[in-house]
DNA sequence: GGTGCGATTGCA
DNA sequence: GCAATCGCACCA
């Protein structure tokens, strides 16, 4: 996994992302996952992202190198994890919204619960999974047979961005 | 300085 | 069906 991973479009890198372990390292302990769903949050134009009201605070993170770690509160209690994707100063991501724990293969579904079974917070905001200790790409865990492909989930407000199928699934 | 709401979840 | 809960974008 190196920097060039993340330098593509977002849609790559999200169906890239399925089937590859994300380790979370706390301490001595490790939690180990395999990513099972993404979205895809395209660019500035894409009216469903963050960044579509261009750099701002919150945004920021999205507008850094490849790989780096944005993670942000929503509805004041849940974390929501992403990785930023293309070149610094583009600002696209994906979110993680799924994954099924190792070695016992529990679903944790929706992004807010996969955040918390990694015991993501915004701790990790604007750190770089590349080069992080405690949140790493682990090896590709399964090659994914068929990639299912969605509208995103809760982007009523993007108008036509609501429906472009940029949510993949496996399983 | 004030206001409104969200890339969600869990419970009634 | 709806409350929880807060950082921040946006407006004044």
């Amino acid at each position: 996994m190196n920097k060039k991973f993340f330098d593509r479009d977002a849609r790559i890198v999200a169906r890239d992302l399925l089937g590859y372990e994300i380790r979370r390292r706390i301490g001595p302990r490790v939690v180990r996952a395999v990513i099972t769903e993404t979205e895809a949050y395209v660019g500035p134009h894409d009216k469903a992202s963050h960044a579509h009201r261009g750099l701002t605070k919150r945004t920021a993170p999205m507008f850094g190198n490849p790989g780096t770690i944005y993670v942000y509160l929503v509805y004041g209690m849940h974390h929501c994890l992403n990785l930023v994707t293309r070149e610094k100063g583009y600002p696209a991501a994906v979110l993680i919204r799924a994954v099924r724990l190792l070695p016992s293969g529990t679903l944790i579904n929706g992004p807010g619960r996969a955040a918390r079974a990694l015991s993501i917070t915004t701790f990790f905001n604007n750190k770089n999974i590349l080069t992080d200790k405690r949140l790493i790409l682990g090896p590709r865990y399964l090659t994914p047979k068929r990639i299912h492909t969605t509208p995103r989930i809760g982007v009523p407000y993007a108008g036509e961005w609501a429906h472009k199928p940029l949510r993949f699934l496996i399983e």
